[in-house]
Parts: structure tokens; C-alpha cells; sequence
DNA sequence: ATAATTAATTTGGTAAACTAACTATTTTAT
DNA sequence: ATAAAATAGTTAGTTTACCAAATTAATTAT
């Protein structure tokens, strides 16, 4: 039954990831970048390290994500002056827009996936996957 | 609402690889190995296609897989007789063993995930899970 | 029988997740 | 003040996901 759950998560997470990318191609980015756009977005200057901590990825990652964004300049970076190792992240000129267009574009894209599910239900979903998360990242936490 | 779903299927999907994954590295195996393995196990001298339908993920990526599976002496592959562009895999010896071992490894591993978790709230969760799995499979199917 | 089509699988290219090792800078500890 | 430790970020290497194109074998049409 868990095991169950879990396949299911999986699968569930692939096909979003799967209908989302469909859209963003539109965009010429991929769904890692714009979850990585929207945090600096959200907050103009922010370093790498506190995306990270945002994010729940690993530094290599999104070191790798950063610098493609980078390069097809999307963002630019600005190495601090109070402390050299850091680099501060702004969205350039088109990318404001870019993250506008993609809250339009994924409302489209999600709200047909609830047909059928009541708002109860819904909620209902949300607090057994919060507890599940929840247990998942004590575990982790546990293993290290 | 939706959004926050989503955001959450993917976050406890990741996690869930992170455990297994770290699990798994005692049996020197990744866990789309495994998966693999597992279908190959219920299943001797599947096809590569056949697998492909069982596991909803793409050709040349579960190409991937399987050779890195024979590589490492995990399965084998045999030419079909009657239409030699299929090859028929199955397990080698020590595959099997591992299978059993990753099932015991698996259990142990889901089994507090569900702390705080009712029978009736696991019931419930998977069926919005289906449904809502369906509205994605639903989408993908429209999309193209 | 040869040509065109279909099927099974592989290959090449890009992005991403993850680990481990490394650079450069800053902090702290002695 | 200098050595050691910690921090921010990058780089290299492996696996995986995905797309498009190529390859090989089998089947169908002419």
C-alpha cells in the first residue's frame, strides 16, 4: 500500500513535470529554470546559496541551472563587495515578463487537472502529503 | 491549491528517490535500475518494448538502462528467433538474490514514512492520487 | 523480387540530479 | 599574525530524462 503511494508520487511528479515542460518549450526554458527564475524574481539580488536553501536541490545543480540561465541571459550576476565569494542574481530586461506569461500559462495548464476532485478532497490530500513529506524528510535528516 | 499540489507530488517524489537511492548504494544499483530489474524479475525474457509500456518512461532512455544493466552483468540479453530485432532479457544469477534483498531493503525503508498516517487517510489519498494522475494522462493524451 | 513501410532498438545531444573534489575568500582560533 | 576551519561557488564524472535521427530487421505493397 505505501509502496503503492509511492510509485504513484513518482509517477504523478513525472507527468507533471512531462505537461509543464509541453508549455515552457513555448518559453524556450525548461521547469527547472523557471523555478529557479520565480525564487529570484520573488527576490532581486538573492545569492545562489539562499536559492539553495529555498529550493531543496543540490549545489551543483543549481550551480549548472544558474550558469545556463546565464548564459542565454535570462539573469545576470553581480559579484558582492562586502564579501567576494558571493555572487548577487538579477533577472534581466525580458524575464520579468517571462515569469508573468508562465503564471498565466500554468493555471491554464493545472486547472483541468482537478476535475472531479472536490475542494474537500483537495485538502484533505494536502495534509496526508504534508505528514508524508514531513516523515520523509526526518528521515533524511535521521540517515545523515 | 492545485499548484501547491504539484509543487508538493514533486518534492515528495525527489525525496523519495534521495532514501531509496541511498539505500540502494549498498547494492551498488540505482533506483531506475531497479525498477527495471523488477519488471525483468516478474517477467523473464520481456522485450525491451514491453517493458517500455510497463514503465510509461521513454525508449532511449530505458535503452540506457538496460545496457548499463548488462554491463554490469545484472541481466542479459538473448536474440529472438523469430524476429531478430527483439531480444528477450532476463536476470542473471546473482539478480535474482538482489531483487529479494531490495523487497526486505524497501520495507524497512517505507515503513515509518507513514507515521501518523490512518489506513482510511492512505485509502482516501490514493484515490485522489488516481484520479488526479488520470486528468494528467487525460492532458498528455489531448496535447498530442 | 525490389521498394516502401513499420517495428525494435541504439545513438547523439542537452539538461538535470547527485557525489566528490577543488578554488577562492572569509572567519576563527591559537 | 598566521594557520586552520568554514563558506560560496565551480568543475568533473555518472546516471537519468527526453527529443530527434539513425540503424537494423521484418513486413507489406507493387
Amino acid at each position: 500500500m505505501v509502496k503503492e503511494m509511492c510509485y504513484k508520487l513518482n509517477k504523478s511528479s513525472m507527468l507533471y513535470k512531462r505537461i509543464m515542460s509541453k508549455h515552457l518549450e513555448k518559453l524556450n526554458i525548461t521547469y527547472a529554470q523557471l523555478m529557479v527564475l520565480r525564487v529570484i524574481d520573488s527576490e532581486p539580488g538573492i545569492t545562489a546559496k539562499e536559492i539553495l536553501m529555498k529550493m531543496d536541490t543540490d549545489k551543483a545543480t543549481l550551480s549548472g541551472i544558474i550558469s545556463r540561465l546565464e548564459r542565454d541571459n535570462y539573469i545576470y550576476r553581480v559579484k558582492n563587495k562586502k564579501d567576494g565569494r558571493v555572487r548577487n542574481i538579477f533577472l534581466s530586461q525580458g524575464s520579468k515578463d517571462i515569469c508573468r506569461r508562465v503564471n498565466v500559462l500554468e493555471e491554464e495548464c493545472i486547472h483541468n487537472l482537478v476535475t472531479g476532485i472536490s475542494e474537500e478532497d483537495t485538502k484533505h490530500f494536502l495534509r496526508v502529503l504534508d505528514l508524508f513529506i514531513m516523515n520523509q524528510e526526518r528521515r533524511i535528516s535521521e540517515q545523515n
